[in-house]
DNA sequence: CGCAAAGAGTACCGTTTTAGTCTCTTTTGA
DNA sequence: TCAAAAGAGACTAAAACGGTACTCTTTGCG
């Protein structure tokens, strides 16, 4: 479907609210539950795997919790996608790694793929958790900032 | 996964191959699992569905088969993408119906989201069926009808 | 110390989607 | 009339998704 799963999204969700958290205050799981709707087990393995891929710095223990690991703004949604659900591949054959597809030799378009990839790749790349976040006038920055990579790039 | 389905790549794959078919030449759905080694009853479900939605023309009886509906320039990936898939919708509620997601009210990112589905469909609309089953040299086009475009959104 | 709060790791399961097949019908050229 | 070919839709096995449960480790605090 060409679609991000439900749970990275919740996972996004999940890192917005603790972006709007000022001053390296820490939410545990159950606060983000609470204060976003989604149910404790998910939460808590959302916020694992983001932990574990260094987008946030967790505090065991009593008195624990989960912060941002850097600013929203040196957070990416590519970051942020490639950590809840690993590489961003359109294609089998647009992943980096070598592919087993069985019609690589005759169907060409490997090359193609792979430029769709990075132009969707790039999207999510100059889209921070600060925008996401944040309110439409950042939308504008990430509009212009876009561009200029691609102008750049050209 | 932000995976196109393989079912897709392959959709793809047989339209290029009747792309660089000239002169209003068909090919029959046999003739285009042999010539891709796709299995003949995928070949068949995929084309029916290109059919469907006017990409493809078909021709019924003895001496029948497929053949574009337009020139490939005038096909673009997502043309073909929503065809074989359904909508491009990034999340739940970055598609055009009303969504149901119990978040709606308090994450608050739709709108990101819609703006980030609307950079990826914009890629997708920019790259033709002739680039996807031509060359380098129409991929350095694509790169740059997409920055054009890019600039003049904005 | 010892308890309770909180994160870490992992395994499990029901549901949905995907990938692929099969059967039957309709159309049409020879 | 027959055979080739498309159209429509049902069906099935396998994989991915969404969510839960269980056990272990860390740590603050009385």
């Amino acid at each position: 479907m060409v679609r991000v799963t439900k749970l990275t999204d919740y996972g996004i969700a999940l890192m917005a609210r603790l972006a709007n958290e000022h001053g390296g205050n820490q939410l545990t799981a159950q606060d983000l539950s609470e204060a976003m709707g989604i149910p404790l087990p998910t939460v808590r393995k959302l916020l694992k795997t983001l932990a574990r891929d260094d987008l946030l710095e967790s505090t065991r223990g009593a008195a624990g919790g989960y912060k941002l690991a850097r600013t929203a703004e040196e957070i990416s949604m590519m970051d942020m996608v490639t950590s809840l659900e690993g590489p961003v591949a359109m294609t089998e054959c647009s992943a980096d790694r070598d592919c087993d597809c069985s019609l690589q030799e005759i169907c060409g378009m490997k090359e193609n793929w792979s430029f769709i990839n990075e132009q969707f790749k790039n999207t999510l790349k100059n889209f921070s958790l600060a925008q996401m976040a944040g309110s439409l006038a950042e939308k504008q920055a990430a509009r212009d900032t876009l561009s200029q990579s691609l102008e750049a790039e050209t």
